[in-house]
DNA sequence: CGCCGAGTTGAACTGAATCAAGAAACGTGG
DNA sequence: CCACGTTTCTTGATTCAGTTCAACTCGGCG
């Protein structure tokens, strides 16, 4: 399904996919796994084929605040640390027993150096990325508590219900306690 | 000063170089003309040669609420309409009298098909945008008033003082009002 | 001179945070 | 399969940062 994902953004020839897919290897992930900790480089990039994935920040007086939720067939990583080879800002974990398809940076270069049509994916696959957070933006800045959490059920239908209360309250920018109240009351 | 910015992320070539500038095209725009209006498709990718620009949006009661500011050797564009060629969410503005380089959306398709340093250059160019969009999120979703304009200070130094007070407060996602306060105690 | 937009100031109000308990659910070991 | 501790979630009371509304100041310009 890596393939299909490849294909519906960039219309990838056949050698192409051949010669790409094998570098992607699967990786069995234990819940409550991480794959980065803060500061130091994403090495990886990370395809979700099952499973959910979040990544968050610890502020200075250590509270625990989600930046992204990652569902299945969806790219996860640090985006800026991956592709900028910065150290990470974030925590990258998986909050149920997971399947993640990862390649390497090195491979990746290798790839966006050789084919132009990766240079098209990920260039895509960014500008969408992009899209979603000034998405998620818009959401934070001007609405109320309640807004907030129905467009997190808009942007993640399936994933709204299965992690923790508290990380999806962190991820809107409001405290546990209000969201329980918002969810009382439908 | 384009071909600063080109080299700056991608090593192109004089060739190539030689070949894209042209495309670009001078513009020149009187303070408070509007690029694009909500709706339409945004068909030019402008570089901030000179003068300030600013993206925003009306909400459903009508309040402007700036997105972003482009200041000198700066992108300009409304991003998801330019690349995912949809319907702008935003109208793009000027601020001051400004000098514009600009490029057709047509003419940068075909520049991306030519040069897959175009591609490379466009894929970084997107990367960098969508980390200050990160950064920004953070500023605004657990920052207090005063922080947001701390980090907007730093984001954009020169702009700060050059642009109606309105405008960044919608910007930071607090009042008119507040910020005024917030300016008087330093 | 008087109007107009931009910015400031004050006072009352409010949505959400904070603080503090308690209830439920969850998983691990006996 | 139950008991116990831990984590997650709910509920209530209080507080506060920032909004709202409304009036006022200031500077530029026809």
């Amino acid at each position: 399904m890596i393939t299909d994902f490849l294909i519906k953004l960039v219309p990838f020839t056949c050698e192409e996919l051949n010669d790409i897919l094998p570098y992607f290897e699967k990786e069995n992930v234990k819940k409550n796994e991480l794959l980065i900790k803060e500061g130091q480089m994403c090495s990886k990039l990370y395809f979700v084929g099952q499973g959910i994935g979040r990544s968050y920040y610890l502020t200075k007086d250590g509270k625990d605040v989600t930046q992204w939720f990652f569902g299945v067939d969806n790219f996860m990583s640090s985006v800026d640390s991956f592709f900028q080879q910065s150290p990470s800002f974030y925590y990258l974990e998986v909050l149920e027993d997971s399947v993640l398809y990862s390649i390497t940076k090195k491979n990746m270069d290798m790839l966006l150096a050789k084919y132009q049509n990766m240079e098209k994916f990920i260039r895509l696959l960014t500008i969408e990325t992009l899209a979603k957070f000034v998405h998620k933006l818009n959401a934070i800045q001007f609405q109320t508590a309640k807004e907030r959490y129905t467009y997190m059920l808009a942007e993640f239908p399936d994933i709204s219900h299965r992690v923790p209360l508290g990380h999806i309250a962190s991820y809107l920018g409001i405290t546990q306690e209000t969201l329980s109240r918002i969810r009382k009351n439908h």
